[in-house]
DNA sequence: GGCCGTTTGTGATTGCGCTCACAAGCGCCT
DNA sequence: AGGCGCTTGTGAGCGCAATCACAAACGGCC
């Protein structure tokens, strides 16, 4: 198991596991074993195991993981010894908020610039920061050495914004807008979509009160058809 | 293929598929192939077409789908034929971008509350609402007939958030506050976490100048080492 | 020093989702 | 009416991820 690759699945979770691990130490806690550490990160044991065990052997069976020195070997995995440059591309409600947001500066996530095509935006202050223009993409992101590009734009200018991110030689991007970017192959893609997890909520939410009106009308009935299709 | 259970990927990405419909009849469209729909959603022809079966028989083989005949039934599997009210639990930064976001109220989610526990913040009006006393959290979700929960809180304060919710009878959570929950099995949790999107890039970007370096390394000695450890 | 309880690390197994590939079905054109 | 090109719907196969289950290894105690 000394090849390096770590499944998708396991990488989606180190970052969940960092967090429960610095939790702890800021409770005390020298070692934690791989069930403590499940239940924090509410996964199975077993699925921890698995996944550290993908980073090497960090464990001591008997006793279990060594708090800090796990923190230490999943930010060295994930890239976190080092901080990284972003710019917010398109600052209305959502980007304002991300801007403003604490939890990524503790990560090492630094927000070197904020950019927006709206003229009436730029020069104006928002955290600390001027927004600058748009139109600067490719020289902010050389000379500020930006790899993470937040798309944070309307739907209609979100593949625009990734354009110019990809041509400036960004290889990371994180869209809040709502549409489906196309970028080339050797370019990160993550998105984040409030509506459609809401979406997901409004189906097993339908599905449940479905559930619930079949119960009732079997207790009224004390016969239940088969298929809702003859 | 007529049991009802649609799987969780599945239901995943039927709002993606909802979204590029939309901007197609938006566009006078008509009709849509699983290959049309499978471009602008992102995926590929046959997923499309197997994520579609599991809703019935709507397309037509030669021809493709019905545009708005395939809204409406994507619609009403996911519960959107009617409008759901939700609740925001948390008024900072992101509390308020959300309520300010135009994107749920277009799908019929509407936002009928925004509590806080904060003081300073209760009766202060944002976006044509006020902000409420989080400890009327139960009477206004029975009162406004809530049925969905969207958890901006800081880490500390999400889970009381949530079991205040869950207590108040919502089955609908969505979480923001980076920190994992807890609610009983018949409660449906999704998150969002901003920091983990970026953690997760990281991992890629790293992993892409690890590469670029083993290969620039490779040039100049045109030798590699097999294994990082002795 | 040997034994015992605990916890890791990992082969084996299961399950789910993705992809392939093609028969069946539809409209159109001649 | 028959043939042709196109597109759906779906069984079959495959691969990744989750889970199971247990031998190996460790610390502590007698």
């Amino acid at each position: 198991m000394r090849e390096r690759a770590i499944p998708e699945a396991t990488v989606a979770r180190l970052p969940l596991y960092l967090r429960s691990l610095v939790d702890m130490t800021e409770r005390g806690m020298q070692t934690i074993s791989s069930e403590g550490l499940a239940e924090a990160a509410g996964v199975n044991s077993a699925k921890v195991r698995k996944d550290l065990s993908y980073l090497g052997s960090y464990g001591t069976r008997g006793v279990g993981y060594d708090v800090e020195y796990l923190i230490y070997q999943i930010s060295r995995e994930l890239g976190l010894t080092q901080d990284w440059n972003c710019v917010i591309v398109g600052v209305g409600n959502l980007g304002r908020a991300l801007a403003n947001y604490r939890g990524f500066g503790e990560r090492g996530f630094r927000v070197s610039a904020l950019v927006d095509i709206d003229e009436t935006k730029i020069g104006k202050p928002v955290d600390s920061m001027v927004v600058e223009d748009f139109a600067d993409l490719e020289r902010i992101v050389k000379e500020r050495e930006i790899s993470i590009g937040i798309v944070a734009t309307t739907a209609a200018a979100a593949q625009d914004a990734a354009d110019r991110l990809v041509s400036a030689g960004v290889k990371s991007i994180l869209n809040f807008a709502p549409t489906v970017l196309q970028v080339p192959d050797d370019v990160s893609l993550r998105k984040v979509d409030l509506s459609i997890e809401l979406q997901i909520l409004s189906f097993y939410e339908q599905r449940k009160s479905a559930l619930e009106t079949v119960r009732r009308g079997k207790r009224l009935t004390a016969s239940a058809s088969k298929s809702t299709r003859p």
